[in-house]
DNA sequence: GTATTTTACGAAATCATTTTCGTCTATTTT
DNA sequence: AAAATAGACGAAAATGATTTCGTAAAATAC
């Protein structure tokens, strides 16, 4: 009986040992040391001698200690944490921008909390205001395509959280950003297509408020103008984030007693769906349409046929945002200066708007 | 002067108050109550009489209160975080599955870390080392090509983290996963270059030690066997994380005397270096060479020639494991009773495999 | 030899929250 | 009317790490 009991000590013993975490309390009693020697020693402070330190560090390293971070993060006021918030993760943009993100800050030994807003403005007030509360040092953003009022970034703002716009930024509100030169790319896509024959060029965008579509879309018009083509409304076509739905709203487009003869898609998704209707409608790709679109489809040479695109270097916008931001958290900047960074993005001819 | 010193206090009153979190002792003094029962309030607990609830809540709300994460997780020893270990994220598969994590997160009000191995043990070791000092309450992983010892992981399932694999699982360890028909999707695919006329189907992967590496192996195996098509280990192919290097593999493979007549890729990424080299040796696919693969591809028909692929329900993946990670977390399951959850690809056929 | 400084460490406060344990008043029970 | 109890709240401990301050002992200065 008694030796069950002593078994039954014994393993929940075990268990206790699984599940102890070491802190710096068993850590300073196995060293026979207070624990603000230990903390010091453990940060190299000058007031603890280097035989203490290197017994300190030996038996750390012995029993695997890894500070508390919430205990850590309580007392320091600080998370070692970045947040990125982007409309989307299964976009071939956006995860080479959180690949980006994610080289930067594990170099710097901080944690990336990744949240999705699905293009819902509920979603991504909900998610900005969550991170209100010291939850993390930055913040990285990608506006979604809904957002109407900046309120809840302003106030984030306000609470002395530095934030970074990429890609998608706000047009109304005083802040660092990292963008391409969309305006240019664009004028120089819609050109691209015009020389290749184009006189009717649609531009496809998912949402009229976005930065990034406005600025498309006048670079677009700027080139339109350049050649003498008058701008209408009527190709200017605004799809949504469902994949069937901007299909119908392509196939229509597409059988219109007018149709026309050059597609602009200012994001990935719709030269795909364009791609499908195409098929479907029969419609010859790039004899009777030429398209060229926004895309970092690693595919896109071997489509049918290779789809020209404008390429955005989403791996560096991520690693210049990350960068920037921890610049920024370092500095506590706390929107004093705001930086602007734009990056290049490339033109890559393929048969999709070979005339 | 006194003018401008009373403006300077307000200006620093004011970048006070924007500084200033709002915490329970702000709330208290706001309320003239203490401390204790201003929490009591807002866990809604029976000592706290309804009025003071609705004036407590009502100040919360107006005041924009949150609680401080680290200062609850300390307490409460509870993070309210979950981790997700993956080899990459610009992969069609890790996205999507993400994107299924993150669903499934974000209605249980969790946040989520994400961490990249890059295919690299080391980064999986001290990824998963940092994770122990409780800095989440569950962790998703997908373990990467090089993992040899799962001490790390075991060790981490011993500080009482529950652990869900997914995909890329451990061999020699106990653990709850989330797999797919790997066995069987593999021999379908097998058998239907087989039927395509294949005779000679090379097999290409990443890494010979991951699981479903072997699983996919075994089932292409067995699809041989049973159409009496002897096993050559030189049709085995084990490329790597560089898709420059894998090219160099491939074109050494296709352009040998006795060329393969059907490539089985065991991961996308494979079957696109395949093409590119294809194109590049002017192979014609499927004529003289029929491909299929595991992918996750949303341009597969799209392709020239269109791909035949596998497809694994990635989201699905991401939602059943986030879903199971979440019910351990919630029993505390400490590693008693495994759960192991199947879900099945489906075999799309395209024009890369037609006869 | 006394005074001062340096060295090396410990005690305790602090961070914001949760939670246990009192405590006081008002009400009910006996 | 005295005793017990319920209701509503506050004080304080506890969570683990950091940091300020204090203090012995040892080393140095005068």
């Amino acid at each position: 009986m008694f030796y069950y009991l002593h078994y039954c000590f014994l393993f929940i013993e075990l268990i206790f040992s699984f599940m102890s975490e070491i802190n710096l309390k068993k850590l300073s009693e196995e060293l026979g040391l207070s624990i603000s020697s230990v903390s010091k020693a453990l940060h190299d402070s000058y007031e603890i001698s280097t035989e203490t330190k290197k017994r300190v560090l030996a038996m750390a390293e012995k029993l695997n200690y890894q500070p508390n971070p919430f205990a850590r993060g309580l007392r320091k006021n600080k998370s070692n944490t970045i947040a990125v918030v982007i409309p989307e993760i299964a976009n071939n943009f956006f995860s080479l921008v959180i690949d980006g993100i994610q080289l930067v800050a594990q170099q710097k030994e901080y944690h990336v909390l990744t949240y999705l807003t699905h293009e819902d403005y509920i979603n991504e007030v909900s998610t900005i205001n969550h991170l209100q509360c010291g939850r993390v040092d930055g913040v990285l953003i990608s506006l979604c395509g809904e957002t109407a009022s900046v309120d809840h970034l302003i106030n984030l703002q306000h609470t002395g959280v530095p934030i970074i716009f990429f890609d998608r930024i706000p047009e109304t509100m005083e802040c660092s950003t990292v963008t391409t030169d969309d305006y240019e790319s664009s004028f120089k896509a819609t050109e691209h297509l015009m020389l290749a024959g184009c006189k009717k060029i649609a531009f496809l965008c998912v949402s009229r408020f976005l930065s990034i579509t406005q600025k498309r879309m006048l670079g677009y018009q700027a080139a339109l103008q350049k050649y003498k083509i008058a701008f209408d409304p009527k190709l200017i076509i605004q799809c949504n984030n469902d994949n069937i739905s901007n299909q119908a709203i392509l196939k229509k487009l597409l059988s219109r007693k007018v149709r026309p003869d050059g597609i602009f898609a200012s994001v990935e998704k719709l030269a795909i769906s364009t791609y499908y209707v195409c098929n479907d409608l029969k419609i010859k790709i790039p004899q009777q349409l030429k398209i060229i679109s926004f895309s970092n489809l690693r595919t896109a040479s071997l489509l049918s046929p290779s789809l020209t695109t404008i390429t955005q270097p989403a791996f560096e916008i991520g690693k210049e945002s990350a960068e920037l931001l921890f610049r920024m958290i370092k500095k506590k900047n706390l929107g004093g200066y705001m930086n602007k960074i734009v990056l290049q993005s490339s033109l890559i001819e393929r048969n999709s708007t070979v005339k």
